[in-house]
DNA sequence: TCTGGGGTCCTAGGACCC
DNA sequence: TCTGGGGTCCTAGGACCC
């Protein structure tokens, strides 16, 4: 048996930790310069608010309901996160984080009748422990556990427990399940489905098996399959390595200057750069990308992006900020408001693995290390970017967060006070 | 005025190899 | 008249996830 442990509302939860007067209240929490709503309490769900519906469209609901609003504060979800999946790992065989706020648990050397206890309690102590509801699914595979967890949130009755292992139960529950809803069945394929009158996960495994592969292609199959019971999705032991590691933000205001677009390729260089140290990597493909921003009506559009392939592997902030400037320069057009921009970091291997080159000096090599590890030593002792390249700029780039909650676990400026 | 930021995997088709 | 049969690698785009 595999379970599924999801985090309720995880970043409004977060919120709520440290600030429990949010209790019972509408409560959401926003994307990167509070464009969308990418979180929201029950009470949220429950007056219509939807999830990625903009800011700018929601002013009167949020007026007439009161709805609290917040910035999106990723220091503290990361934190929380973190101890969430330790209470996890100490108490079970073995988990795979699969995402800020889920992770899968491995039950299958666990005896089934001692599973539901083992549910139970994880869900009292991370609650006691951390201050978040979770909800925890169990069936026999992981599309299965995703069900369960669905259950466990529908029904409180569950009290955030589902247990999916009788073949009997199993049907009775995917015969009212909406197909769209099982995992690894998007938006198209949902069209697509109800298309052929397929509307329940129960009429999705009814299909022949040549029909699905036809229609859906080998990963469709496998949700087909996951869904009857056969396990085809295995637990993933420890965070594999990212094969592409991206850093992009939309602007608060347009951009039209190279200058400024210039310290912003540099600066989300500089963090991809970072990102790709952390996990002991180096990189040979740097994939710059400018746009302008889509849902202006008037206005140029123009979406570019450049490749560079470099001659050799690196993990060296200056020589990916300079090819990835260098990138810029070439697609970079006058007259154009861009909105957001990247930089993406591919063709990524470990840093173990990497053949020397003939053509670069160890001491090259050795002098490149140490300055790296040292920028990263003072980013990391003293707060990120207190150290940053001339081409970043010292400036910081603008974004809109003015409902931002404090970084209560993770900075010491921001540590809660207790008043006598 | 105002619309997120990350990722992964699969597939089809073209270029190329012998 | 008739024009092989087996591969690999790369890329763009689509689908999906949170």
């Amino acid at each position: 048996m595999f379970g599924l442990t999801d985090c309720n509302n995880f970043y409004v939860s977060c919120e709520r930790i440290f600030n429990p007067s949010l209790e019972g209240k509408p409560v959401v929490v926003l994307s990167n310069n509070d464009g969308c709503v990418i979180s929201r309490s029950s009470e949220a769900k429950t007056i219509g608010i939807k999830m990625g519906s903009p800011l700018f469209k929601l002013k009167e609901i949020i007026k007439d309901h009161g709805v609290i609003a917040y910035s999106s504060n990723f220091p503290l979800y990361g934190d929380i996160s973190a101890r969430v999946m330790e209470i996890l790992r100490i108490s079970t065989p073995a988990i795979e984080v699969y995402s800020i706020d889920e992770a899968f648990i491995d039950f299958r050397e666990v005896p089934d009748n001692e599973i539901s206890a083992i549910g139970h309690s994880l869900i009292k102590k991370i609650r006691k422990g951390v201050g978040i509801p979770v909800s925890i699914g169990v069936s026999k595979t992981k599309t299965l556990a995703k069900v369960a967890t669905k259950l466990s949130k529908q029904y409180p009755s569950t009290k955030g427990f589902c247990l999916m292992s009788k073949e009997s139960d199993i049907s009775r529950v995917l015969k009212k399940f909406p197909v769209e809803d099982v995992w690894g069945i998007g938006r198209a394929h949902s069209k697509m489905l109800a298309s052929y009158g397929v509307s329940t996960a129960y009429e999705f495994i009814l299909k022949d098996e040549k029909w699905i592969r036809a229609k859906m292609g080998i990963t469709g199959l496998r949700t087909w399959r996951e869904l009857q019971g056969e396990n085809c999705i295995s637990l993933e032991d420890g965070t594999p390595d990212k094969k592409q590691i991206c850093t992009s933000r939309s602007f608060a205001s347009d951009l039209s200057d190279f200058e400024d677009l210039y310290k912003a390729i540099a600066t989300f260089a500089s963090s991809s750069a970072e990102k790709l140290r952390k996990q002991k990597g180096v990189c040979r493909e740097i994939i710059i990308f400018i746009l302008t921003n889509p849902f202006k009506e008037s206005g140029l559009t123009h979406n570019q992006s450049a490749l560079i392939t470099l001659s050799e592997y690196t993990d060296n902030s200056l020589v990916i900020i300079s090819n990835a400037c260098s990138g810029l320069r070439a697609i970079f057009r006058e007259g154009y408001q861009y909105k957001k921009c990247g930089v993406i970091l591919s063709s990524i291997i470990r840093k173990t693995d990497l053949t020397p080159t003939l053509f670069a000096s160890i001491d090259e090599i050795s002098k490149s290390n140490s300055l790296m590890s040292v920028m990263d030593e003072i980013n990391s002792k003293y707060g990120n970017k207190s150290i940053v390249t001339a081409a970043a700029g010292i400036e910081k780039i603008k974004a809109n967060q003015n409902l931002l909650s404090k970084r209560y676990t993770t900075s010491w400026d921001d540590i809660i006070e207790v008043k006598v």
